[in-house]
DNA sequence: CTCAAATGTCGCCACTCAGCGACTTTTGTA
DNA sequence: TACAAAAGTCGCTGAGTGGCGACATTTGAG
């Protein structure tokens, strides 16, 4: 499931929610946002708030994964990016 | 690369950044975003807005991928989300 | 060390999100 | 058909984002 844009964003979680028989109130309440935000989400909005649809997202039990958008186009090796450079852990 | 929070986000996209010798203000123009934007992008933010962070990513040259947290654990299958109830395709 | 580029910070401001309550429309079920 | 629950809309408001220019700090060559 590759997600190109807010609409397809939208799809997902619409359907994520109705597989688990959750009202959109229900998924407002547990992911701790309000009722209406849930239906800006399921409408495709690109101004909700990152963190907030990170939190929806866990709540209804996925999460999100980065990829290249073409692997043979791009030459992106995400399994290499945090091979060796990455030197400076948090203190 | 499983993304939890804004600050996982934003470790990618500041490593994605470099690697392909870009500096903020090129990524910013590139993306249609403030330079001030992708500092707090790379910072962490999580009140950015869902839209431009889709955009920067795919000027990165990457994509985002929905997928279960723990599929064994949530018995969610994104292989059957689409499968057949989907049939408004778009015009 | 010195200088320049890149990065990060600081006010300031226009814009609009997110939440709330009440209302309307749609859905679906008996 | 008729009713109830769910979904969506509408003002309204406070709060915070994002953009900008100028300045401070860090980084990295030379």
């Amino acid at each position: 499931m590759d997600i190109q844009n807010a609409k397809e964003l939208a799809a997902v979680v619409r359907k994520l929610r109705q597989d688990q028989r959750m009202t959109q109130a229900a998924l407002a309440q547990a992911a701790g946002v309000g009722r209406e935000w849930i239906i800006h989400l399921e409408k495709g909005r690109t101004t909700l708030e990152l963190g907030m649809v990170l939190r929806t997202l866990r709540t209804l039990g996925v999460g999100l994964r980065i990829e290249p958008v073409s692997a043979a186009t791009t030459g992106i090796d995400l399994n290499r990016l945090f091979e060796d450079t990455d030197s400076t852990p948090k203190p």
